[in-house]
DNA sequence: TTCACAACTGTTTTT
DNA sequence: CAGTTGTGAA
């Protein structure tokens, strides 16, 4: 039976007194907790050690001031507030939240500063095509011209995602007068773009923008239309408040404290806004207290600062124990971290089982694995690859499809990560979200648990009360039949079949907005994915073709995958990345060297592991590999398996190397093929 | 042999 | 989009 001893108990408790010491004294600090610690906790504790002092919320309420605390992701948002509970004191938010309502009412201010940066960014447009026109010495005026026509542009975007080959024969068709010149392809493309950039920005100059708009949603900056993402917003924030005393001013007097959660996920230009607030507050004698909260070694996002600049200026509070894992994870965790934090279990009496390390070389079979060691209760598998997750979670097929299109491939290939494995569905690309929506559908008729709501809510002219019941079931039992073939289907006959039964029909209509009843479904679906797919209706059909010929078994599982249904296995998939801040009982962490654009990976950090003499480059390489091993082991409370697939197999002084973080680590060989 | 450019390829996550 | 590989011309 695992205990908590009275002695760490205290000493749990001192480490909270440290916290509000500080906030009692209005002294900034920096709380490090390491995985599993119970860091939220402490944040939460923190809040009520104010709201709890009667003098401090007096104080509070009289000056109609809260205590700020930002979050990076709206789930963590959601759990502190879960925890806490609505208080009208704190005002808890995601960074981008918080400073877009502080900010969206300065519009004067933020026109100003979208007004700067579209003449930036047009300048940058016009040495762009001077650069051009120099290197081919082009006369301006005429170049300008013919690239900025309307019909040059028609044929110029209908053909820019083509090879080189047929997009200048497509060109030279329309206008001969590009046949006297051999220009680059991709810096011609450039070039037009950039023409037309200009035009676009100096209109939107003249017609003098009345309103700035943060979409969070959209993931780029469409300056011309004044809608700014996310990393804009930051931009404009940090230049604004640092500009003018008064924001600095209002945002002290809102907000006595500020708390942020997961600091080292945090932006650099938010920590830029605190501490120029931070500044302000001293320069004026005023009390203002910084709690960052967070663990260095957590951080695997680029845009994160990791450790906190200045952090001489904040008190330094650890907590070094555990909560989560036995001892051997806590041991092993504290080995791929290395850096002496010291982390130990709270509790005593909390041994385990060892943590397996085997190596082995490529094509590991996972599934024979876990069904060897009778893994399936609470069991998570951690790959590095979204690729690799498909394949395990059988949509692979797929993936492959969709990307190959123009909206997701070449400069949009990020759309994949944003638009199609995006777990939040309001973020999900539109036509996509329609074929979900019609997984669903489906899988609402097909299960026989669905209730007589369920499957009405998708058609719109049912009620429950104009139906008798023997219709429904009636219908039901059609509409199946036409699915009998469910597991063979492609998407497409799946559509069609459906279409010959009235309510069907009508359920598609209604799914994917198709309002005129003279048009045909097929015909119209295909439309909105040419709209989508290709962001235009010119594609080809034939790669079209290529998306409506998935199985549907494969959209089902690309489904369940996005609403995270564990597979009839009950074991569960993510990436390393994606387990962050999730704890799970069996933990199996795979490995391979091919990732992120190298072939040592994993072997860099094995490799130089306790071994400090590395150049800047492979310093950064060998502390972002740590960070996602210390992210991903600390996951398990119970047991833990790594697995590494290498090349390296035979290698025995790497075993050795990985002796030193893992005390048994195991060769299997698979069989010859 | 070098250079320039076209073509290909692929990490993760959040806002 | 960025970084790498492949191709063809000088």
């Amino acid at each position: 039976m695992k205990t908590i001893t009275k002695e760490n108990q205290n000493k749990e408790q001192e480490i909270q007194e440290k916290i509000n010491m500080c906030i009692d004294n209005s002294e900034s600090f920096c709380f490090d907790a390491g995985a599993g610690a119970g860091k939220t906790y402490a944040l939460v504790k923190s809040i009520k050690h104010i709201l709890q002092d009667q003098d401090k919320r007096r104080l509070l309420k009289d000056r109609s001031q809260k205590i700020l605390c930002i979050t990076y992701t709206n789930a963590a948002k959601d759990e502190i507030l879960d925890r806490i509970g609505y208080n009208s004191e704190i005002k808890i938010s995601t960074i981008h939240d918080f400073l877009w309502e502080f900010i969206s009412i300065q519009q004067i201010l933020l026109i100003h500063e979208h007004r700067e940066k579209l003449r930036d960014e047009q300048i940058k447009a016009e040495e762009q095509e001077e650069q051009f026109i120099e290197n081919y010495s082009l006369d301006k005026n005429i170049f300008e011209k013919k690239v900025s026509d309307k019909r040059f542009l028609d044929v110029f975007y209908k053909n820019c995602h083509e090879r080189a080959d047929p997009f200048w024969k497509a060109i030279r068709v329309h206008d001969d007068f590009w046949g006297n010149y051999k220009f680059s392809f991709g810096k011609f493309k450039d070039a037009v773009k950039a023409v037309n950039r200009v035009v676009k920005y100096s209109q939107a100059l003249e017609d003098n923008p009345s309103k700035v708009e943060y979409r969070p949603t959209q993931n780029r900056d469409n300056l011309a239309k004044n809608i700014i993402s996310h990393d804009t917003l930051l931009d404009y924030c940090k230049k604004i408040i640092e500009e003018y005393d008064i924001l600095q001013q209002m945002l002290l007097d809102s907000y006595p404290y500020i708390f942020v959660d997961e600091y080292q996920d945090t932006d650099k230009k938010v920590i830029d806004i605190i501490s120029c607030v931070k500044k302000y507050a001293e320069d004026k004698n005023k009390s203002f207290t910084v709690g960052y909260f967070g663990d260095a070694l957590q951080s695997i996002y680029r845009d994160g600062i990791g450790t906190l600049p200045n952090i001489d200026e904040y008190e330094l509070i650890q907590k070094k124990f555990n909560r989560r894992s036995t001892t051997q994870i806590i041991s092993v965790i504290e080995k791929v971290r290395n850096d002496g934090f010291g982390q130990q279990s709270i509790y005593e009496n909390n041994e385990g089982e060892s943590c397996e390390f085997y190596l082995t070389n490529i094509d590991f079979d996972l599934s024979e694995f876990l069904k060897k060691n009778d893994l399936t209760e609470n069991t998570v598998c951690l790959l590095l690859k979204n690729n690799d997750i498909a394949t395990k979670r059988g949509f692979s097929e797929l993936l492959d499809v969709i990307s190959k299109f123009p909206r997701f491939s070449e400069q949009n290939y990020g759309n994949i990560n944003n638009e199609f494995l995006q777990k939040n569905s309001l973020h999900i690309g539109w036509f996509l979200r329609e074929i979900l929506e019609f997984v669903k559908f489906i899988e609402c008729i097909i299960d026989d648990r669905s209730t007589v709501n369920q499957v009405i809510h998708f058609m719109p002219e049912l009620t429950a009360s104009k139906i008798t019941f023997d219709r429904f079931s009636k219908l039901i039992k059609n509409i199946r039949l036409k699915l009998a073939n469910i597991e063979t289907m492609t998407i497409q006959e799946c559509i069609v079949q459906l279409c010959q039964i009235d309510e069907g029909d009508k359920a598609i209509r209604n799914i994917f907005s198709i309002n005129d009843e003279n048009d045909d479904v097929m015909t119209y679906i295909k439309n909105r994915a040419l709209d989508y797919l290709f962001f235009s209706d010119e594609g080809n059909s034939e790669s079209l073709d290529k998306f409506f010929g998935v199985k549907f078994k494969k959209f089902e599982n690309w489904h369940n995958y996005i609403f995270d249904k564990s597979m009839d296995t009950g074991i569960k998939y993510y990436t390393l990345h994606g387990s962050k801040g999730l704890e799970f009982d069996n933990v199996i962490v795979v490995l391979q060297d091919n990732f992120a654009k190298r072939d040592d990976y994993c072997k860099q950090f094995f490799e130089n592991y306790n071994n400090s003499i590395l150049n800047e480059k492979g310093q950064k390489r060998f502390n972002e590999v740590r960070n996602l091993l210390y992210v991903a082991c600390s996951r398990a409370k119970k047991k833990l398996y790594v697995i590494y697939e290498t090349e390296q197999f035979k290698d025995d002084k790497l075993v050795e190397k990985i002796g030193k973080i893992f005390p048994n680590v195991e060769r299997i060989e698979t069989e010859q093929e």
